[in-house]
RNA sequence: GGAGGGAUGCCCGAGUUGGCCAAAGGGGGCGGACUGUAAAUCCGUUGGCUACGCCUUCACAGGUUCGAGUCCUGUUCCCUCCA
């Protein structure tokens, strides 16, 4: 079986560990316990953290142990790493109900089945800790003049740093601390961003515990370009369909840069690499089939298979014209609203198709809203129940945003 | 505690002899053209509405004035320096 090192840094995971070698050798020869931390600064995980859950199936494929450990103590404080204001705080109840939706994500993506993973909440440690106690005992160990030379405190000196998001490097190595002893966890892993996070808690255990302790980083998810990916313009690319419809998370994907298809199919799919490097090698168009395949692999993967044929199957009809348009965003009206005849952009506004009358305006100024494919040229245009045809029309808003509206 | 600086639209950032400010410029977003449901590029647009006019916006609450983002008072928050 190949080392799961080496997959990991084949399909370009690995940005920077503490001990390559010994890491490498360690995953290839014992069951490891490793972690991951999270902060339920969120009601649902979104694509950034899914590539952390990505790394966890890999590792637990291969047979290691992962513990998802969920920052219900860090959420408290807040972590400044890569970030120029302080994040806004959280409250007891909103962190609290954030761990629940949290586990419930997991659970989906790792076998939490006994032996196999652990999750842990940080909360559970932290809030417990006394201070003196805890200064004495671990604060000892830092020097002030290391941390403020690292990179992710940079950003910060300019702003501001308060002394409350100061001490969530501390915590965080402190989480490590907590997991090698009761888990003998070895190892901790996380996004780039949590490099210097990571190495403040290898070097506590290996200072207090002289224990063996290693600490691996991720790539972030970023485009070609360096922007971050999974971002919307209505915000992140949430796992909750609730939130993110599987529509609108397949078409993410469908709609990346070429340059990005490679990265996205190897960090987000189990694809083997050979067909990886087949599919990201189609020139021009072709590479559009590569996408497609993404955006199911990818929805499959978080949604299920049913919900990304759904998905694709709407794609193909509202796009390439053909199949069937049931799963397409549809949003139900009641027949009453309409009989009288009524102002189309009110109705968009009213289904929240678009977000005020104005924009309406501007649309139809600017030549892109149309209604059964047919160019709304009169931004007071009415519309009634005739204009129903089988009770329903398709309203198209751009080039890409469509909604299906249903009389009931 | 003392001294000083700041808070502007999604973000950054102009704007302080009060009217010409719904507020320059950039980024981002949105729409269009070009395409491959890509990128780059170009053009337009970007508070709301009962829309050539009206309403609500420049930290918050008051005040001066015919008229305030611009002046005064108080409050909150942030930054810098001193103690």
């Amino acid at each position: 079986m190949e080392n799961v090192f080496d997959v990991l840094k084949g399909r370009g995971f690995i940005e920077q560990a503490t001990h390559e070698e010994e890491i490498r050798e360690l995953l290839g020869k014992e069951k490891v316990t490793f972690y991951i931390g999270f902060d339920p600064t969120a009601d649902s995980l979104h694509v950034g953290h899914f590539i952390q859950v990505m790394v966890m199936m890999h590792m637990q494929k291969a047979g290691h142990r992962p513990i998802a450990l969920l920052g219900g103590g860090t959420a408290l404080v807040g972590d400044p790493s890569g970030r120029t204001d302080l994040r806004k705080m959280l409250t007891m109840d909103q962190i609290e109900r954030n761990l629940q939706a949290f586990k419930k994500q997991f659970s989906k993506f790792i076998d939490f089945s006994e032996g196999q993973a652990v999750m842990v909440n940080n909360g559970d440690w932290l809030t417990k800790l006394n201070y003196i106690e805890f200064l004495r005992d671990i604060g000892r160990h830092f020097s002030v003049n290391r941390m403020l030379s690292f990179d992710c405190f940079k950003s910060r000196m300019e702003k501001g740093l308060s002394f409350l998001e100061f001490n969530y490097m501390i915590m965080q190595s402190y989480d490590f601390l907590v997991l090698f002893r009761e888990y003998e966890c070895k190892l901790q892993l996380g996004g780039n961003d949590q490099w210097s996070n990571i190495l403040g808690g290898v070097e506590l255990v290996r200072k207090v515990d002289q224990g063996e302790a290693f600490g691996l980083t991720f790539k972030l998810l970023v485009t070609s370009e360096g922007k971050k990916m999974g971002k919307t313009e209505q915000g992140a690319l949430w796992l909750d369909p609730e939130k993110t419809s599987p529509y609108e998370f397949y078409q993410y994907w469908r709609n990346v840069d070429d340059a990005d298809v490679k990265n996205c199919l190897s960090l987000l799919t189990f694809m083997p690499m050979d067909e990886v490097e087949k599919l990201s090698s189609l020139q021009g168009a072709e590479i559009n089939e590569a996408k497609k395949v993404l955006a199911y692999e990818v929805t499959k993967l978080i949604h299920n298979e049913e919900e990304a044929q759904k998905a694709k199957a709407a794609a193909e009809a509202l796009f390439g014209g053909t199949g069937n348009l049931e799963n397409i965003p549809t949003t139900y009206i009641e027949e009453n609203k309409i009989t009288e005849g009524i102002s189309l952009l009110d109705l968009l506004v009213s289904v929240e198709f678009i977000k005020s009358k104005s924009e309406g305006r501007r649309l139809v100024e600017q030549n892109g809203l149309s209604v059964d494919d047919i160019k709304i040229k009169d931004h007071n245009a009415l519309i009634s129940a005739e204009d129903f045809k089988d009770k329903k029309i398709l309203v198209k808003k751009g080039k890409k945003e469509f909604l299906q509206i249903i009389i009931q």
